[in-house]
DNA sequence: TTGTAAGCGTTATCAC
DNA sequence: GTGATAACGCTTACAA
């Protein structure tokens, strides 16, 4: 009794076939409208007597919906792997998404190649909408959303004011003045930072916010500026930190992964934590209770990010407008041992 | 000058009439075909005038082709968290995809709603092909995949022999043994093992690998049995073992995270590594040397995993047979201060 | 070289 | 309630 190999696709029209209707009723029992209760048991036998799957390429494009929305991530190479705040807020995306019967794909954009892809991608009928996280300033994606009018929302910051394209992030400047005044309030006399990503708004807020907290007592020497937000960068800005201070003892990490990079130069120099120095992340990511000591930190509600983000999807799809207030979540902050 | 907010997108029939030819001749030169050069010029004026922008699911539904692949990681929660290899493996797939101009989509599974949704998702025609990551040992996917004749990869471990969709992988027993029997070299006496996801292939083959190692001096009582590959579970094993066996001065953690949340708990207790206990890991990822000390462990080549599994598919799809030899990558032992 | 027309698998608008 | 029939936007024989 084997069924022979390459069995073609059973389409609406062979149910119609088997079950001896029409098409029209056929797709009436799939989608749910008025049907005979024998007509209905009829083709449902059928259905799975001829083994029918749904043909998703051609319901897009008669529906114009694909019930698809990609989950984009602006970033480079080491994202998916040095930051743990991605994967948080991907599965809150997927969460909410999950929710309202949408399928969340996910797209890596790491070369011209890829972005040049995801944007025909994007913008070909395969997703109804998008979450962008961690845009930079400018970038073709952005450019390609906007042109379509694409239902999107950014986590982070918005990339440019002029686009009304929501977004839902946290206030990042408030929260890095917090955590520098309450590292201060522990008695730090020379306190810096190791700025990361100072070419993206979080980047840049964070320093401001750095700035601010210190007020006269700033010292731009103090200021260590690295590429990323990870852990080779801390470990480079901890050790250029320490060359030109070495009397420092305070230190304010852009990131968590940036701190524990920051800790392994500190232990290397022979200095201890938080005794010597005393130094606090940002992100309240997995690498915050890993490190030895365990960070104090800036808690940031990733997944809450991601859900938030595709609410702003998912409500632009239903027609309703886009909420001209953007959304700022709260940032506790957290304190350890290693200030 | 302001045009109309919701324009209406173009399609070829604008392209053709704009450019005064037929929608033939447009498709030509979109796709390639015999077209004057006239004709090329006017059309191509026309694109660009008309704002136009190719209908994916249109063309998907007529060539039978997405130029999409999906990746798929059949794990719970943690893994976007936790592991970090998945983030290689997944950035290995993209950039072989993206070479053949493929796009790859990365779907998440978490809840049975998921499953249901992405077993639609997959067998809809939105992807021409499937690669698949750690798959348990059933999962309702698995059997779509097959169903459908899905061209398709595994990584990790065929998931069921009696499909014969290719996979990509490691000698884990193999592995297993090996960096046992180096730790073993080093004079160890009591050397123990946290084992790992005991429900899939991998866990299993590690632990046979262990029990090979030690020949008679295998002791049931020195395996700790833990559900995850990751650190939460690494504490609670290392605990668990240095109560059976205080003597314990070896240990192979199932992987990396795993030995990081061992080290945690050697470090509560008051042992010193590689002093007192030396442990060894699996899958030198960024864990690995995170880690104080640094892990010595079984390099896995997480990256090359991926770009295999997505010539495995890509090769399906230009119709060559998926080779019959399951492919198995070099596992080197990567020597570090851990033991 | 170019135009014409058919059809991919669905859903939706009509009459019946 | 149900059955024809016309799109959706695209590619591709087949003619011209």
């Amino acid at each position: 009794m084997s069924r022979p190999k390459p069995r073609k696709r059973a389409t609406v029209h062979d149910i119609a076939a088997a079950a001896g209707v029409s098409r029209g009723t056929v797709s009436r029992v799939l989608n749910g409208g008025y049907v005979s209760a024998e007509a209905r048991a009829a083709i449902e036998a059928a259905i799975t007597e001829v083994g029918y799957v749904p043909n998703n390429a051609a319901r897009a494009l008669k529906m114009r919906r694909s019930q698809a929305v990609a989950f984009v991530a602006l970033e480079p190479h080491s994202l998916f792997l040095d930051d743990p705040n991605i994967g948080s807020i991907m599965l809150g995306a997927n969460a909410a998404l999950s929710l309202a019967d949408h399928q969340m794909v996910s797209l890596v954009v790491e070369s011209a190649r890829d972005t040049d892809r995801v944007a025909r991608y994007l913008s070909g009928g395969f997703v109804d909408g998008a979450i962008v996280v961690s845009a930079r300033a400018r970038d073709p994606i952005i450019r390609v959303i906007s042109d379509l009018a694409l239902p999107a929302a950014f986590v982070g910051h918005p990339p440019d004011l002029s686009q009304n394209i929501p977004f839902v992030g946290i206030d990042n400047a408030g929260s890095a003045r917090a955590i520098t005044k309450r590292l201060l309030a522990g008695g730090r006399r020379r306190v810096g930072m190791i700025a990361a990503a100072l070419d993206r708004d979080s980047g840049i807020d964070r320093l401001n916010g750095f700035r601010d907290a210190l007020g006269p007592a700033f010292d731009e020497e103090l200021v260590a500026d690295v590429p990323l937000y990870d852990y080779a960068s801390g470990v480079k800005g901890m050790r250029a930190l320490l060359e030109r201070e070495p009397a420092i003892d305070g230190v304010f990490a852009a990131s968590d992964a940036v701190a524990a990079g920051a800790l392994e130069a500190l232990r290397d120099a022979g200095r201890s934590v938080p005794g010597d120095v005393g130094i606090v992340g940002f992100d309240d990511s997995t690498w915050a209770v890993r490190c030895q000591p365990q960070l104090s930190t800036v808690h940031q509600p990733a997944s809450e990010l991601g859900s938030w983000a595709a609410q702003l999807v998912l409500q632009q799809l239903r027609g309703e407008p886009a909420p001209v207030e953007n959304k700022l979540l709260d940032t506790p902050i957290v304190w350890r041992d290693s200030a």
